[in-house]
DNA sequence: GATAGTTTCATACAACTGTTTGAATTGCAA
DNA sequence: TTGCAATTCAAACAGTTGTATGAAACTATC
């Protein structure tokens, strides 16, 4: 094991390249070049190419649950075990889109990696994917805590909406970015977290009734 | 020309094969197998595969797109120019959903080709989207003529929110069923249909002071 | 029914992919 | 130093990919 040198240095090389060009054309080759280390260290350090994106995938995602949990834990001991709604909220959309948006420059590797493998599905990040769903259900607990009148289909729709909104604006930032003309600022980060939280808040929290019928003119 | 029979052949077993297997594992030779036409076709009738993929997802998205715009005439002739905010809402992800959406087998091989189009963004149909822009400023304009005391950015955002509930739905609806252990029924289109309106409607109508700043405890 | 243009076909090509091999080198313990 | 295991390396492998070629088959026109 010795230094762990070329294994670092393949993990660093193969997390650049995938967060700049994607995983669609960046070969083993490109990465041990960029590493500057031999063809066959990815085999030998990692059993094949699948096994290395997963490993790189692994870490990060368990940094950032391990980061959104901590929010949500921080926050229920400090309500007794009910967090307000919003404050939930921002401990699942928050760590996610400070780490992705924010200027060019500031955005971190790891974290255009994760954009790319939330971008270009490819097998063996979906694979960890679903294992994510057990990490969901502990934000859908504590969602329920804090709203206990609410139905667990609400309470389901309203965290899959937060996702949603924080996703899509990561995903399709350039494009919000053109369409506004630049009107919409995707580099003030707080903002976007209060708007993504302010409106999964509002979907979480209005009138039952208006859910499924909100108006006679929008009703089928 | 005369018959076009392997064109359309082509063209039929692309669009299956991408929408059971998705673009990364399919090629020309599993495509012409299927179609029962020669390899060389392929080329012959398209000249390369990126230019089949590029047709095929054109033409779906012509399809849409002319219904949308349909859906959003129709509704702001009916109001001398303006139309209400959730019809145009509607209009913009009604189509989508419903071609995505409801029960496996009545969706059709069109929607989930446009699915995997949406989860595995190959490089031929970025390229398209990108022009897809000019598009989506016809709705921000029958937005802006709906609230006309809203800001620009504020109607960039709803239109922003409301195209990212309806394609992450559609694109985890897998998840989402998975995660509510089915009590989210993905399968009544309308009724998500009428929740990704309701919601966008919400976060293009409330208080303009709370947008930014939602609560004492979510703000910054 | 010959001819010209279009379409199909089998086949080859060239490039690239992830992976394997077996020998060379290194680092460390005895 | 000697010996042994871990690591690195150049090279080759086997498979697949999209594309090109040139001959064959077809189709319609005169």
């Amino acid at each position: 094991m010795a230094s762990d040198h070329t294994r670092s240095a393949i993990l660093a090389a193969a997390e650049r390249l995938y967060a700049d060009r994607g995983f669609g054309d960046v070969t083993l080759r490109d990465i041990v070049a960029e590493a500057g280390v031999n063809l066959a260290a990815v085999n030998y350090h990692f059993g094949s190419k699948d096994e290395l994106i997963a490993e790189l995938f692994v870490t990060r995602s368990i940094a950032t649950n391990r980061e959104r949990l901590r929010e949500l834990k921080a926050a229920e001991e400090q309500g007794g075990g009910r967090a307000p709604i919003e404050v939930i909220l921002r401990a699942l959309v928050g760590p996610t889109l400070r780490g992705c948006l924010g200027p060019e420059n500031q955005r971190s590797t790891a974290a255009r990696f994760m954009i790319r493998a939330s971008i270009e599905s490819v097998p063996p990040i979906r694979r960890i994917k679903n294992r994510e769903i057990d990490h969901l259900r502990k934000f859908a607990g504590a969602m329920r805590r804090s709203l206990p009148d609410r139905s667990d289909v609400d309470i389901y729709w309203g965290l899959n909406f937060a996702l949603a909104m924080a996703h899509h604006t990561i995903r399709e930032s350039e494009r919000l970015t053109k369409l506004s003309e630049g009107k919409c600022d995707l580099d003030d980060v707080e903002d976007v977290v209060a708007r993504v939280v302010s409106v999964a808040t509002m979907a979480l929290t209005a009138g039952r009734s208006e859910a499924k019928a909100p108006s006679k003119v929008a009703a089928r």
